[in-house]
DNA sequence: GTGAAAGCGCTAACAG
DNA sequence: CTGTTAGCGCTTTCAC
């Protein structure tokens, strides 16, 4: 079934059946309602290639993702195809790994299939040299590209990102102002959005004269594996480090966290405090519940896509977009004491 | 860039450049050598919706799923996308929401897209009323149609599934051997996995006399909020129904059972006795860790690519196939007691 | 081995 | 308001 048929059938041109596919004001409601019918009919659906052949576009957006299981961008990705979808979008995925040279591939084979745009979720798709980043930009010379926690200065490219810095920041010295000195940073990523939580870190604790290199602990090892990161902890511990507070980049890392300090007897938030971030489902399934920076995931999807359709809209659009974090607190992380005076 | 441009610089007609760009045998060595350097040399990449016009296919591969930020979906749609980027093809997900409406929607969509085939991730595509499974019928029509986790009799329609009946009643059989008679068996989805489960369970309770409709415990409510559901049973025991053993469809709720045990300071799994579904990293975030059903997820997913790449091949492929799944013991469940004689 | 030419199905000028 | 027609870029017979 083609336009041909159809246009046969219901005794007009070509033309008009296109017409009235694509809402041209052009045509008499009398021929609409008949093409229209047979259309119906037919059940006839026009063919995206020869549509796209025409146009040049699909209206598809290429989404990269290093790893679509992890629950963090799990969650973007969701956000990100969903409101894909209500501007008209859709969305072809690409979970390409951790390693530079498939993301290269997964990202030309998407230009190839002519997205319009092209979404990278997850900050690690920055990377330290700025030849390394050159694939982007190259991309970006074909189609707007967004990046989600990430940051890259270059023309076409736009990101959105949460401050996760100043989260950081603040969350360690309000830990500190509740009294604990010996906290230890632990992470797990050197991503960008990983330097910038680890560098909030590091200012609070210069500010508050405590840093020490040896409490910044970098966790090797699968993302997922909790008994692997409690041992690593235990193992710090047996080493000769004091710690009485953790500040993780994730919260699979607090939960490790959470685990550690139950092994050790401490009573949290007492004798131990801990931070957790991204705030996921998983700051609820440990006990004591966790305490964990939201970076508004949602929201900073939503500004995603309402500058990426602005973009493609022809639009001036924001190239950098910032948004602010938020510590929830529930229950392993003590209350700043009142100053007794 | 087109593949005139390419024939003209190489000196060569259109039709030599495309039949070396498809690799076909009759190309002189010498011709093709030339045209590969101009085609490297311009960076020429053919038109992918011209080549599908041509051809009627785009190599790709529509997935749809109701939530991809569901652990165990993200997870079994990161499998997929994988191992079907390793077999050539590309995917285009579609989130559908929960809702028969949005996933008709969705699936026509890709339909038109001219996807070569469907694979529909979890069993909730599948509806009791025969007729509301009418959609999936009629995309087997014009393309095949791969489940995973569900099950439907039709023609161009391929199932994977694992067996959830035969988990479950072992899993329930060992756990009243264990000595424990009244296990609440809670659940929150009806299914077509989730419909086996409860099934395995209910053979299992019936088979041992135990079996007992109050203690089949359905939960309403976000499918990631684990304090909602913890507050579920605690409002159970509120209501005077007495357990000592949670059977759960799911490992969330699984999770909450475990939250609620403690708050009733039972002893886990002296006590108390919890069997969790999917074997996630969830399994391993609480204490004790949990024992989880694992469905062997990735196994079937790849044997699910294996299957649609093997139909899309003109290959004859079986229509269902039945993997069993395994029981992961950790800490939540006690061995077999030994026969005292 | 290679080239010429006929589509694939649709959109958008252009003409009426 | 409606029809005619020229592409869009590629694959694939069919000749040579």
């Amino acid at each position: 079934m083609t336009i041909y048929d159809i246009s046969e059938k219901a005794g007009v041109s070509i033309a008009t059946v296109s017409r009235v596919l694509n809402g041209s004001s052009n045509v008499s409601e009398k021929t609409r309602r008949k093409v229209l019918d047979i259309i119906e009919q037919y059940q006839y659906a026009p063919n995206a290639f020869a549509r796209g052949l025409g146009l040049n576009t699909m209206k598809t957006i290429g989404i990269l993702c290093a790893d679509s299981s992890d629950l963090y961008l799990a969650k973007a990705i969701y956000h990100v195809e969903r409101k894909l979808q209500a501007g008209g979008y859709d969305s072809i995925l690409c979970c390409t790994g951790y390693e530079l040279a498939s993301k290269i591939t997964s990202m030309n084979l998407l230009i190839t299939k002519k997205v319009d745009g092209l979404i990278l979720v997850g900050s690690n798709f920055i990377y330290e040299k700025e030849s390394d980043n050159k694939y982007i930009v190259e991309a970006a010379a074909q189609v707007p590209v967004m990046l989600l926690n990430a940051d890259l200065d270059a023309p076409n490219v736009y990101s959105v990102v949460s401050d996760d810095f100043t989260s950081m920041y603040e969350a360690t010295i309000q830990m500190v102002e509740t009294g604990i000195q010996d906290i230890v940073y632990y992470y797990n990523s050197d991503s960008y959005s990983g330097k910038r939580k680890l560098a909030g870190y590091r200012a609070a604790m210069n500010e508050k004269k405590l840093l020490s290199g040896q409490r910044i602990q970098f966790y090797r090892g699968s993302r997922e594996d909790i008994p692997a990161m409690t041992e690593h902890l235990k193992r710090l511990h047996a080493q000769g480090l004091a710690f009485h507070g953790v500040i993780a980049a994730d919260d699979t890392l607090a939960l490790a966290a959470v685990k550690y300090a139950r092994a050790m007897n401490y009573r949290i938030p007492d004798d131990f405090s801990i931070l957790g971030y991204n705030n996921s489902m998983l700051a609820e399934c440990c006990e004591p519940e966790l305490t964990s920076i939201d970076n508004k995931l949602e929201i900073l999807c939503q500004h995603l896509i309402t500058t990426l359709l602005g973009v493609l809209d022809g639009r001036e659009m924001p190239k950098k977009t910032i948004f602010s974090g938020e510590i929830v607190r529930r229950r392993t992380t003590r209350r700043i004491e009142p100053v007794v005076s």
